[in-house]
DNA sequence: TCGGATTACCTGACATGGTTCGAAGTATGT
DNA sequence: ACATACTTCGAACCATGTCAGGTAATCCGA
């Protein structure tokens, strides 16, 4: 349906505003934090009314919905730039990197951090769509793990909450700074070394 | 001054008055959440006009810092009270009575964690004497931490990253759950087992 | 090229939120 | 009883998210 070049044209020029609207959000929250975007605000960064801006998102939370579903489109990107055939022999390395950049991702963008891993913002709850987008990302670092050596469930939780801690961490405590950071090769050794993390006695082909 | 009965009548009435609204405001925010906390409604769970509150709090900041302290007095309070059966025979003991301390107190009022240990409200930061509050508590856990072998301060971040992790998602990944909680004595364990945990190597008393 | 439809954006308005001001009522101290 | 301080209130201000309706530009088929 439609080859046509109007069209086309059209709806090319809406996504362009939709992505506009979307990139000046994120700039709004760099500056003012994850609760200070406002529509009258946005609606000037783009150049038109707040109004408007209703048009292309049916509320203030769709636009932090569209925000979330980036969000995660880039920590998926930014956990597969991750793949470095060089390690995957060594079964230290890759858990290793795979925690650092996580805790990188983190602590780049605190607000995006906010966003998709703190629940904060008053009446949002990501779509279904953007949700799925979210699951996919677990998912594929949950893989990532599991190449790495950490399959069982509990110590992938362990994984999760040493990572998400340190990252939090270091963001409300030493914004900038690197005294969390630092111990994220610490943290993986850890439980690199704990006897529990490689279970062979249950739920494991004998 | 003035040993006299009615001033003091009168300032007991208003201590009353306070007290009342901070408590009615923990009833809203356990509620609807830490960010529903409305002047007006609050005025109406207290009986007077929202405009009325501002004569005992100078803006509903205020409000939430009264709570961040006194949040943080229970915060003291719960750590200091760390007899638990369950720990009585354990060799870990202090240092897992502890971490299930800590996770507990996190567990049991989300919003208060929020308030306490996540700054999400937009405008709030704690006043000078609730910080002080804050900052006598942790260095109190922190003495109780190195009572319990855990000193230097590379272990001590570490320690406060996994169980404010643990909490973190526990809280928000499995609220009512045990998920996150029943890894505490493993992480703790992970802690103490790490020879870098017990450094005699520098900054110790050869 | 022209008329109808679709689209983009606007103005105006509403509800709700925190907050200020000044007046009225009430308790307190002499 | 009177002056004073305290408490509470009504009205209003400003910022916010959002809805309803209008207007001008753009696109489409004839």
């Amino acid at each position: 349906m439609s080859g046509n070049p109007n069209g086309d044209r059209r709806s090319a020029r809406r996504q362009e505003t939709l992505a506009e609207i979307v990139a000046a959000a994120w700039e709004m929250v760099a500056e003012h934090g994850l609760a200070g975007l406002s529509m009258r605000d946005l609606g000037d960064r783009v150049g038109m009314r707040a109004q408007s801006l209703y048009s292309y998102f049916a509320s203030k939370n769709k636009i932090y919905d569209a925000m979330f579903m980036e969000g995660y489109q880039a920590f998926s990107a930014w956990m597969e730039a991750t793949d470095d055939p060089r390690f995957r022999a060594d079964p230290a390395r890759p858990a290793r990197l795979l925690a650092h950049r996580f805790v990188e991702f983190c602590t780049i963008d605190p607000v995006r951090y906010q966003l998709l891993f703190q629940r904060t913002i008053p009446g949002f709850e990501p779509s279904p769509e953007s949700y799925a987008v979210a699951l996919k990302a677990y998912e594929n670092a949950r893989e990532r793990l599991a190449d790495s050596g950490l399959r069982d469930q509990e110590t992938t939780d362990l994984w999760t909450a040493m990572l998400t801690g340190l990252a939090d961490q270091q963001i409300s405590n030493d914004p900038g700074g690197d005294r969390w950071e630092r111990l994220v090769d610490r943290a993986v050794d850890l439980l690199l070394a704990d006897p529990q993390t490689h279970p062979h006695t249950e739920s494991d082909k004998a």
